[in-house]
DNA sequence: CAAACTTTGTTTGTCTAGTAAACAAAGTAA
DNA sequence: TTACTTTGTTTACTAGACAAACAAAGTTTG
């Protein structure tokens, strides 16, 4: 076994440090970095010009003087390289270009007529090429590509199961990383959305942070101590079959009374049906229009969903809940129930904090997710590499 | 802000690392370590030493050669220090003394027949007393005091509230510190329960598992990557308020359907009640002699029980669940039950490698976990301070 | 405006801790 | 008896952090 506790991972862990410090308070001196993260002025220097050799940092001049020799600003040089984010949906492949930022530089939609991956795959890698295309010139180029599908994805990168679509055993990183020669990371669609919402949207900076990806079906990403929670073998977020009627329907995944069942757009729209609506669009305008069984029908949903939010709650004692995905354009109609029922049922004690919001990045929640987990993986890299 | 990135880190790993290889492989040479950690043979050499010189290690002397000149063994010293764990329940205070290894060196059991703090406190801190005065001469003597508790407890080792013993806001580490002058650490007794099994019984080296104390009410202690899971502020764990009934009955804490309205000891009595039973010593005689409504109340609570443990298991994916506390004891009459429900309702992916066991520790789950938290925070600081 | 003080960032020397390699001690095998 | 092995220590070296001194570039004050 070798798990080195070596004097190189203390350089790695500093270098983290300096370049967390520049990447959330820029700009800021070296000065002000040795007096921020306790680091000494010497220390801070060296690994500065590190980070400067490996065009990570810009030295931008001197700034104001405070009383005494003018600092030297230093900023994060976030055009040094660009990640590729994709949301592979159901009837859509959504993709962005960002620089190590995460902001947003180019986008495509493509909207899919056939689910097969021998149709799928092509676009996908296409989507990709194409958003490769649109970088400008940089020290790094494409540094990786990150991709949130509908489906269980295990630790290789390889969509076991993606029922929507009806794939099973895609090898799609292995694909990816074939075709473009950078890192490619794949995961769940939930936890691509809750990594968007944790880095860029209502998320940001809370350590507990559960993502409820209200779509098909629901699914969720868990952040726990600001880090995505894998169960055993990398599965877990299963919150869409948690049960909340034990005697009630059965559901296809053998237990009864899911979640899912009661509270996702699937279940909208099978109760939408009698009212003679076949599309989310549809009821929303109905309701905008003031159909009073279509907002009643809405004012079930949501407290459906608030059922398992109250649920998720009292189990995690998270300090936020982000309900994103489809069910998130329903806000108007839907976050009152939701509201009333989690203050209902969830314990006093675990709402004091407790914040239940829609997610921030709208649709974009699951793209810029992925891009965001090229963006670490390659920091983290280049953190360790040092030079 | 102050985050050390700095060189004394390393050699609290590298001690941390040393002082586990020796741990979990003794009795073993310095080279062996050496092999086993990738240290090198210097370093390990060095930090040995320095265990010695804080008695945590023992220099055995030579053990047979393997074609060259003979090892010297080293072992760990698990006698130079003791801990306290108390598990002080509703109508009990178990307390033992353990070695540095978590083994069982003494025992007491008080039976309570007050619940108030003014009456219990001094027969807990007396209990202490009486197992401090049983430690042998050792270098450290009593390093620590680890206490359970029924009930929520803050980060300041306040028990900030227990339904069962009618305490709120009792200080109840900041007493015990003060009386004895050494760590006191107070938890949750589920949280106790779960590290009782995660050391030294069902959970040995299992990275996600769940702990359901099933007693007057279900607690939960999570251990997840294994750590002990806290949610926001400390507290979590409340699956007990699970709702797996939404339209159930109302429960205190505000929610409908709880689990533990349906599966606890309470929910077994109040379904005896009719049968003319009134504690669970009856119902299981009754049941061995086969009496067939017992055992068919046996059997309910085993469903409900495995509803909320398929909950568990969607959510959480773990690697086992151990069920303890007052209901392990009926194993025999709803074993089959749990297991079965489990079968029927948990999503199959997530059974494949998951065990549903009952503690092993049996009544000393909880009471074994609170030493190990004063034993592994007296390690944590030998490691740390090096000398 | 000169002198005194401040702030910034680099340089210099020191210290800690880990490593590699040589070596001594103590054994086994041929 | 000689050669090889294994163990654990010693020695010399290296990386990296730090404290203190210092130089550079300001600002403030008398």
């Amino acid at each position: 076994m070798k798990q080195t506790g070596d004097l190189s991972l203390v350089k790695k862990m500093n270098t983290a440090i300096v370049l967390d410090a520049v990447l959330r308070h820029a700009p800021l001196s070296r000065a002000q970095i040795s007096e921020r993260t306790g680091l000494n002025k010497a220390t801070v220097s060296s690994l500065v010009q590190d980070l400067i050799d490996s065009h990570l940092v810009l030295d931008l001049g001197p700034g104001e003087s405070s009383g005494g020799r003018k600092p030297n600003l230093l900023q994060f040089r976030s055009r040094s390289g660009h990640a590729v984010g994709i949301d592979l949906g159901v009837n859509y492949i959504r993709g962005i270009l960002t620089d190590l930022e995460g902001c947003v530089v180019a986008e495509r939609r493509i909207a899919l007529k056939a689910h097969d991956a021998k149709s799928v795959i092509p676009q996908l890698l296409a989507c990709i090429e194409a958003l490769r295309g649109e970088i400008p010139p940089c020290p790094y180029g494409m540094v990786g590509i990150g991709i949130g599908v509908p489906g269980l994805v295990n630790e290789d990168g390889t969509i076991l199961f993606a029922p929507n679509l009806s794939w099973t055993e895609v090898p799609l990183r292995a694909i990816a990383e074939e075709r473009f020669g950078v890192p490619v990371t794949i995961d769940n669609e939930a936890n691509a959305g809750a990594q968007g919402e944790q880095r860029y949207g209502a998320g940001r900076g809370i350590a507990n942070q559960i993502y409820v990806s209200a779509g098909i079906g629901i699914g969720t990403g868990m952040i726990l101590n600001k880090e995505l929670y894998k169960g055993s073998g990398g599965f877990s977020g299963e919150l869409g079959h948690l049960s909340i009627h034990a005697d009630g329907k059965p559901c296809r995944c053998g237990n009864r009374g899911c979640w899912e069942l009661y509270a996702s757009e699937n279940a909208l729209l099978e109760q939408a049906e009698p009212l003679g609506f076949h599309d989310l669009d549809g009821l929303l305008e109905a309701a905008g229009q003031g159909r009073e069984d279509v907002v009643a029908l809405f004012e079930r949903i949501g407290e459906a969903l608030g059922v398992g939010i109250a649920n998720i709650v009292n189990v995690f004692n998270p300090d936020v809940v982000i309900i994103g995905n489809e069910m998130r354009r329903a806000e108007a109609w839907i976050g009152g129930a939701v509201q009333r029922t989690v203050a209902a049922r969830a314990l006093a004690h675990h709402q004091r904090k407790l914040k239940v919001l829609f997610a921030e990045q709208g649709e974009k929640s699951a793209v810029r997710g992925a891009a965001y987990y090229a963006i670490s993986s390659f920091l983290a890299k280049m953190k360790g590499s040092g030079a």
